[in-house]
DNA sequence: ACCAATCAAACAAACGTTTAATTAAAACAA
DNA sequence: TTGTTTTAATTAAACGTTTGTTTGATTGGT
């Protein structure tokens, strides 16, 4: 589905970026078409208004995720596997898209504008069905506790990883993360594997 | 030692309040003055400017949590008891500023404005030294794993919280917490509970 | 009479957006 | 192919608001 043509994708791709990094209100029109060498109408020409060049970016982006995380629970897996492999997976691609992850928790807990997340909504529930799925097997093998609040299980999974992301200074610091490539490495190996170890912790009645 | 009148901390409490609900960029002056009844130039006379009334809210905001979270280290608890204290004690203090937090956690992450946050590292730094004892403690009565990325730990515990609070609405629907009374109820029990669960599990042998 | 507090008004700058003119591209007719 | 017409893309400039901030006059307590 072409919905965007090459002059439009470059300006969500600016904006993106700008918004991530000044946050939308603290990004001008201007700023967006000066990076994408673009003139300053041009927004409103594509998009009709900058509110709608941000609602544009979640149509945008929202294509990329539609296709919700592959149902882990069909593989042939044990349900240890999976739930490491479903944390791989979904922290992996946050991180491929975190600055666009980053607009979004801004404008989800904002009470400035109020925007359409329905099908996000949908793209979260259809996650939380996917962990619940791969508990529930894992429960009735005796493996995993019984008193589990899997709605609990996925702000721990995200907030850890968004928490380090968004204290990325302070963190790289004292971990001596000096590189760009150095912090990347680490949020895909020990972040992540701190991320399944918690989780496997709590579910396991031993370990 | 700053001082601020009467009127400076009105201005100081809608500020935090807006900010936090819709970003420093998001508000403006005008709305500030007008909902906390001062004239516009007030903020202004009072603070110099908007960026240092922001600059203000964090020396008067730091003030408060100056005196880091009291030594649990030196109680007469065992490092369980302690580790269940130091999350329930840090979740507490958070969640009682928590608007304060919220900007802190954009402007922390934001590359708009270069703010200084020394003091506040510095609160944090100690923070994860209060832990450290602990965990060391528990590690030197064999209680606690000896393996243990101690910097991992509170990105877990925060994020956890953080994550909840930004999805409140999203949560809020799914956890059936319709009133605002119910929803802090959750946090003060449940959602302490399953943090306190969650880095026991972490950092138990067995559980 | 002093000084801080308060105010309406004015200020320039930046904002999102629109206009109207121009250029480039595509479609069409010969 | 040609030249002509239509449509889309691009531009500089201007628009009306809103922004943060300053001014200068006025108040009110000491």
């Amino acid at each position: 589905m072409e919905k965007f043509n090459e002059k439009q994708v470059q300006i969500l791709q600016v904006a993106e970026k700008l918004f991530s990094e000044k946050g939308f209100d603290g990004t001008s029109i201007r700023e967006i078409s000066k990076e994408s060498n673009v003139n300053v109408a041009m927004v409103s020409y594509y998009f009709g208004s900058k509110e709608k060049l941000l609602e544009s970016l979640i149509v945008y982006r929202t294509e990329d995720l539609k296709d919700s995380l592959k149902d882990i629970s069909l593989e042939d897996l044990n349900p240890i596997q999976k739930i490491e492999k479903f944390i791989q997976l979904y922290i992996e691609r946050i991180n491929n898209n975190r600055n666009f992850h980053q607009i979004l928790l801004f404008e989800i807990s904002s009470k400035k504008r109020a925007m359409d997340f329905e099908s996000f909504n949908d793209i979260k529930k259809a996650n939380i069905n996917s962990l619940k799925k791969i508990i529930i097997e894992g429960q009735s093998l005796n493996i995993f506790k019984k008193d589990i609040n899997i709605h609990l299980i996925i702000p721990t999974i995200l907030g850890t990883y968004f928490y380090f992301q968004m204290h990325k200074s302070f963190l790289g610091d004292i971990l001596q993360l000096e590189t760009e490539e150095k912090y990347n490495k680490y949020i895909k190996n020990d972040l992540t594997i701190h991320i399944q170890q918690t989780i496997k912790s709590l579910l396991l009645y031993e370990n």
